[in-house]
RNA sequence: GCGGGUAUCGUAUAGUGGUUAAUAUGCAGCCUUCCCAAGGCUGAGCCGAGGGUUCGAUUCCCUCUACCCGCACCA
């Protein structure tokens, strides 16, 4: 068999067919930008598709939103962002280890280490000779900022400043009031939406594990307090749900409750799930948390507006609280193209397939004539796939080369179906199917190919 | 951000202080071929960027960038 299976071998097949590309690669790249190829945009696209078909189309508690990257730097403030994505850290100036400072002072029994300034802590470790955990001298303080800044309007002053979002939660909180004015939902209903978000992380890296621009499938369910664990597991359901819809082996998923010292600032429950990736081992792919009614609670404070959910039963109006199960989307893609990648041996030769599900191939079929110097099975393939392309868009065409080379070529981009026409065709009007993860061939009339290949 | 490593056609690799940088595969075209990378011919395509040393640098040195492995960080 196969040596090991590893995180280069789908990264270099990503680049060679047109999956994904490093981010402005002629200038050298730029560290956490990855480009989606035709095909890898055809996977993502797929992807996203089945989501919002099974998140929001397929329920109808569900409402679909998209909302804005840029927003009032106020938001960030309510969520509590700006606080809690803006890390002070400090070096081991001999280990070169860094720290976050806040957390260092705290175990070192300080109090009140959130309310201090950059360079009040920076101070107390300078006074106090403050040693970092193996006992060396400690560096300067510096402030860690996982938000991108930018400028609103023309003039690059603090006024202006504006942050480009770390994540599209919060898109649905400031809406939320908009569609309750609008459809008055039920409790407990959601709000979903597929977006970019920015982080500037302090490593990037593992391909595209860790981005600075990512896109998040995201969903804020409202709920009444007193339900909250019983949504919490019908989520954790549907999340297994989408998981088998992606095709993702079983034993290559596992659940993490993380510990209430690990969760976000806003969460009383979460429970991440992790994929086995090659060369990394398990890693996080989506989370589930319960969010409390932190959010909209504190932009209701902020804002100053009633964000408060009326019953219809003309009970006390209240904050609704909000269970999230989020995932990243690009990590949904490798998760995707890692289960898929498979090799095995085929006539003694070594052959690579992506052994996608067939929902989510970026190709559905490719057709071709057996042979190309021969203009009545030419003629004959262009009508097929002119017929199929019409019906499914995503079929491809292929000519080049001898049969073998085609049927491995489409392998390797993970296309279920390869149909040939050949003299028996002209005669018949049927054709060869061959399917990608057996290599067998069927033969089917063409007035039945697209149930077929469907 | 720290330490280590790597950077040569699309991909995987070889190689060199000196004429035109190589091999496989892939890719494109033609021929051939009645089903699994067969065969023949032809073609395009590479030394990450910037400095320095040198008569001459893809090769040696420095800086930068990117990627990989560790550490730290990851609300």
């Amino acid at each position: 068999m196969s040596d090991k299976i590893s995180l280069d071998d789908i990264a270099s097949l990503a680049k060679r067919r047109g999956f994904i590309y490093q981010g402005s690669e002629i200038y050298g790249g730029l560290a956490g930008t990855w480009d989606y190829g035709p095909l890898g945009v055809a996977l993502k696209r797929n992807i996203t598709n089945a989501w919002w078909k099974f998140i929001v189309d397929g329920r109808d508690d569900m409402y679909g939103i998209d909302s804005t990257i840029l927003m009032n730097p106020k938001v960030w403030v309510a969520s509590g962002h700006v606080d809690t994505f803006n890390d002070p850290l400090i070096e081991d100036v001999k280990t070169k280890k860094r720290y976050r400072l806040d957390h260092l002072l705290e175990e070192q029994g300080y109090e009140n280490v959130d309310a201090m300034s950059l360079e009040e802590m920076g101070q107390l470790v300078k006074e106090k000779g403050i040693k970092s955990p193996d006992g060396n001298e400690l560096g300067a303080p510096a402030q860690f900022n996982m938000m991108f800044k930018t400028h609103v309007g023309p003039v690059e002053d603090d006024e202006s400043a504006a942050y480009l979002r770390p994540e599209t939660a919060q898109g649905m909180f400031t809406n939320f009031k908009n569609v309750v004015d609008s459809f008055y939902p039920n409790l407990p209903f959601g709000l979903a939406q597929i977006g970019r978000s920015f982080r500037n992380e302090i490593s990037p890296g593992n391909f595209i594990f860790r981005l600075r621009e990512l896109e998040i499938m995201e969903l804020e369910y409202f709920i009444n307090a007193g339900d909250w664990e019983k949504v919490f597991e019908s989520w954790l359901a549907v999340q297994h749900e989408w998981f088998e819809i992606l095709g993702l082996d079983q034993a290559r998923l596992k659940e993490h409750e993380v510990p209430e010292a690990d969760r976000a600032h806003y969460s009383k429950r979460t429970v991440d799930t992790f994929y086995d990736f090659p060369s990394l081992g398990f890693q996080e792919i989506a989370g589930l948390a319960y969010r409390t009614d932190f959010d909209l609670k504190s932009h209701q404070e902020s804002s100053g507006k009633n964000l408060e959910y009326r019953p219809k039963d003309g009970g006390q109006p209240f904050i609704p609280h909000v269970i999230e199960p989020t995932f990243g989307l690009d990590r949904n893609v490798m998760a995707v193209l890692c289960n898929a990648y498979t090799e095995d041996e085929m006539n003694g030769e070594k052959r690579v397939f992506l052994k996608l599900p067939k929902h989510l191939a970026p190709v559905k079929a490719c057709v071709s004539p057996l042979l190309k110097n021969k203009p009545e099975l030419v003629d004959k393939a262009r009508e097929v796939y002119g017929l199929l392309k019409k019906e499914l868009g995503a079929v491809m065409w292929d000519d080049n080369g001898n049969i073998g080379k085609r049927y491995r070529r489409q392998d390797e981009i993970g296309t279920p179906a390869c149909i040939v026409i050949d003299f028996q065709t002209l005669e018949d009007n049927t054709v060869t199917v061959r399917d990608r993860d057996t290599a067998a061939q069927t033969r089917v009339a063409i007035g039945d190919l697209l149930t077929t290949v469907e």
